[in-house]
DNA sequence: TAAGCTTCGTAAGCAATTCGTAAGTATCCT
DNA sequence: AGGATACTTACGAATTGCTTACGAAGCTTA
């Protein structure tokens, strides 16, 4: 768990904010809050979070839609649903529907925490468990920064890399060209770039560039590394 | 969920044994039984499981030690604990521990089946399973953005997709056509625009879009996405 | 039952956007 | 000086979104 991980509260009841404001960052925590469903999609989308405390009782949204559009959209963000309602069907479609944990107030913060944690720390997991990407004859290996397709090797420059290694930590899901732009230049470029690199990328690794195999576009939104499956 | 989840339980008390053993087959695990610390290690070599559940509360092994060895080994399968305590530190110390979820007894039996199927959801990301809408040959991965009728890959483009999306998030529910211009042009469009491109839709996705089998119009009000049951 | 109105599906055209691609400039390191 | 890399601009082709128009089907009312 580093220093900085990015949490969420979507949350109406101030009081609970105001917990959670007071004892989160000293754990490790970065908070950011959202009061409406409205203002957090907003904020999901400008500055995604690293984890998200979710309450059910939202006044211009009902909570469950939230999380389910939430997942619907793509994302696997750990989402810890916080509520008063201990009723067992709101609790099963709460977790049915996504939610990484349930959690009823009132709660004791060091048990809270334990749980953020555990929901933390399956990302964590994912990330670490395949640091060599494969499909066909492409092997990509992040941690001694080689590429291969076959028996030749490929060299890449620093921001080509960087383009790929997010790919390939998301390998399978499509990301949009904001989500990359904001990863490598932190926004400070745009879409042409990306294009650009795009193509620098696809001359390197793919065998027809015109007909790429790994690197997919997805039109309008942004672009995709193929699993082997 | 497949029918064959292997499911090790490790538990003391007869009850909860007996309870689990009627309620969990039902839904879609298969289990096993060891009534001590030792007989679970000897399982876990001989028959790997898909996930443990392990009460802290053994006579010739502490729960926690079992727990931390099991995690020592390496192995990352899922691990719900259950208890009687509800004391926070053993909680807290489990969940750091490598505990996927604590619950205390007595305990929910659906909210407990729930409970299982968030931890074992993890594993199946990390495989690369997403929710997937099925209807008869029509598949929807909203997280890949790929759409596919028997052996066919479906092209759409941004707006033709977001439309589905709408359209999987409520299947089975008749949307409005309000509804639908709200989510999809925060209604700055009109009805007609709606019908052109639920044509374009059906032109891409039915078989017959003269008869199709999966978006039906429901005269006067809007759009239906049919579900397989 | 016929006429009139509304709803729906469908075709088609135009404008704007998106994408791939080439090419040129600037900067840094060796 | 040479080579690699990053940055930047430009442009044609393809795709997409938007918009209008019209006939068929369904419903309502006289």
């Amino acid at each position: 768990m580093n220093a900085s991980t990015k949490v969420l509260v979507i949350e109406d009841d101030g009081l609970i904010r105001r917990l959670l404001r007071a004892t989160l960052p000293p754990r490790g925590f970065a908070v950011t809050e959202a009061t409406s469903g409205a203002a957090a999609v907003e904020l999901l989308k400008s500055d995604p979070p690293d984890l998200i405390i979710l309450d059910l009782g939202l006044p211009d949204l009902n909570g469950l839609s939230l999380l389910r559009h939430i997942r619907a959209g793509g994302s696997d963000v750990p989402i810890v649903v916080l509520s008063y309602t201990a009723s067992v069907t709101t609790k099963v479609e709460a977790l049915e529907s996504g939610a990484s944990d349930y959690v009823t107030k009132p709660f004791n913060v060091d048990e809270f925490v334990a749980r953020l944690h555990v929901a933390l720390r399956h990302r964590l997991q994912r990330q670490g468990a395949a640091p060599v990407f494969r499909n066909g004859e492409l092997m990509i290996d992040l941690v001694r920064r080689r590429i291969m397709r076959g028996p030749v090797d490929i060299k890449l420059s620093p921001t080509e890399f960087a383009i790929l290694r997010f790919l390939v930590m998301h390998a399978g899901k499509v990301l949009t060209h904001d989500q990359i732009l904001r990863e490598i230049w932190n926004h400070r470029r745009n879409v042409e770039y990306l294009r650009v690199y795009m193509r620098q990328l696809r001359k390197r690794i793919e065998i027809d560039p015109h007909n790429p195999q790994y690197i997919v576009t997805v039109p309008g939104v942004g672009y995709q590394l193929l699993t082997a499956d």
